[in-house]
DNA sequence: GACCAGAATGTTAACGTTAACATCATTAAT
DNA sequence: ATTAATGATGTTAACGTTAACATTCTGGTC
């Protein structure tokens, strides 16, 4: 119950000002040795703890950055966190962590509460229905440092961390090409979110580079969860026997997942009735009785760059807005065929 | 760049008094409707943002909670952060994450950078090498809410929310028992930690209630991870063969995961020659060649029920410790051998 | 037109901290 | 002893907000 000590109560039992006790806190100098020592038990006997608060109320500096992601179930978000975390950590800023449970309304409410809690930054992973420009223009416009991470905005003006979306998704799909596969579907993700688009371009410049041949019904949206998978490749195995693909790309794992199932319960075989390739690496990837190709996102990496790129906006030390990319790697295992 | 936009500015702006302003924001009644929309409009079009450090520091209030994990990369922390924020988010708290990477010295870092910044209260899941009672007896006579979840320190005077460690472990303990296994060893955990202790505790009681021998060998130190695991099960296997254990409970899953990549190596077979148990139902166990039977954790609920016992104790509804039990269930697979 | 209730608005002080400046004490140099 | 320089400490105001109290305005009543 010793609720809160203040500088002035510990300045009053020693019968001196609170602008001492202060310089003893904050290890500043010009303080007598005495008085430094006397200032110090008194803080330790009393139960001092210094008040963010009103030291942030005076500097404008919190010292807290917010983090805004869709969801943390699944094990890449978890593993950015980490990262952002562990940079955050070397530099003394805490994180405030909200999750927008893929809802764009509650995804601008928590960049709201964030501004109001006086974060020194921003880090933000769109949800997938997000697509008011106009609000992230207002955010810039109040010179708050931003910067997205995985699924970013491209036209919001701010930088984005995310890895090399396009060319992974094109090396993927020419491996399923390379396989001899030429009737390849694509499980597609929102087109508002850098990774929808970009992952659809890869597909696209590689089918194209090759002269084969992309039919409309062979572009699914499946968004970026099992259930979308699951009904994305229903409706692929719905199409008439010859217009049915052989091999597939789905946006990522969890979507890879549900159209596995879809294709087990019609009962046809991985990969020689179907040969499928994800994207993220998954943990349970690598685990599936037919262990799913797929393309390694290094999470860590992600959020540790993003991290780092934010806390050079904030330190002033960058104003330049970038397009970030960190390298994926194939994990090439059994799902798209023999190799 | 307009920085931070404050009531007085826009009562400046409006030649009223800040007082006129900070009732319209806070919708208080006794304000001419005319004044409102002017200031509404104002507020708006000068892009004000309430300032929350400001508001706190009077009101001695953060809405924010603060909570500290031992780590973030598996399955079951994301699910307990999750339940923690989905019920913060209903009541208008946010959360500061704090992450103490398995060190005690940092928990204790973290725990202190909370209470600087004022949160209304704090969560915590130890680290295995947490021990020092008096820094929270000091922090519990602060008089801060606090309580444990998962992983506790059951002198320390504050609730717990966890599973029913006892009860499961002696559950799935008697499972092994009940497929004939009679030499049984456990991996255990640190004794600080609640779960390690009372997960111990579950085994020996099923051991002796069955008046089956515990050899001082087959109990071996793991701690929670993979190579832990890894090492202790060397360890059983290392023995002469007539002493070498038949069946394994590992207190966690990624111990078990650990143990059977040793198992694997030295060419036995699972569960044939050795069968294993685990606890907490990493999202792999399934996965595995030879599925994990183990002991299926809520952990949704768990991040849920602390978060709810902590926010009764901050709206002073709540005053009694309590030890709070989310109970699990038993995932019965194939690693403990036919059933 | 005097008076009053109630609505609308304003003023002051406080939350805990620290930057900036002011004062007082001590020591060193002349 | 006087002065200057430096070290130790104190005072004031400010950060943005709001509770508590104070003032002014409005329309209605007699």
């Amino acid at each position: 119950m010793s609720s809160n000590v203040t500088l002035k109560q510990i300045a009053e039992a020693l019968g001196i000002s609170a602008m001492t006790v202060s310089r003893v806190i904050n290890n500043k100098k010009n303080v007598d040795e005495k008085t430094r020592k006397k200032v110090l038990e008194k803080a330790k006997s009393m139960g001092y703890t210094p008040n963010y608060l009103a030291k942030s109320l005076v500097s404008n500096k919190s010292f807290t950055i917010g983090v805004v992601v869709p969801e943390i179930s699944h094990s890449f978000f978890p593993e950015v966190i980490r990262g952002i975390e562990e940079v955050a950590y070397q530099e003394n800023y805490q994180l405030i962590l909200t999750h927008s449970a893929e809802d764009a309304e509650r995804e601008k409410a928590a960049i709201e509460t964030l501004r109001s809690k006086r974060v020194d930054g921003i880090m933000i992973s769109c949800s997938q229905f997000t697509s008011d420009l106009s609000y992230f223009e207002e955010l810039r416009s109040s010179g708050l440092p931003v910067v997205f991470f995985d699924r970013c905005m491209d036209e919001a003006g701010f930088s984005c961390v995310g890895v090399d979306d396009k060319a992974a998704a094109k090396k993927i799909t020419q491996h399923l090409i390379d396989h001899g596969y030429k009737k390849i579907a694509h499980l597609k993700g929102a087109q508002g979110l850098s990774i929808g688009r970009r992952r659809l371009e890869g597909f696209i410049e590689a089918m194209s580079e090759n002269q084969l041949e992309i039919a409309d019904e062979w572009i699914v949206e499946s968004g970026l969860q099992e259930k979308g998978g699951f009904e994305a490749m229903m409706k692929l195995l719905d199409l008439p026997e010859d217009k049915r693909p052989r091999a597939v790309f789905a946006i990522n794992d969890p979507a890879a997942f549900g159209a596995i199932e879809a294709i087990r319960e019609r009962g046809l075989v991985i990969p020689d009735d179907i040969a499928i390739v994800g994207f993220s690496d998954d943990i349970r990837a690598e685990l599936l009785p037919v262990p799913l190709t797929t393309v390694h996102q290094p999470a860590y990496e992600v959020g540790k760059k993003a991290a780092e790129t934010l806390l050079s906006i904030i330190n002033g030390e960058n104003e330049s807005v970038e397009n970030i990319e960190v390298l994926t790697q194939m994990k090439i295992r059994s799902s798209c065929g023999v190799h």
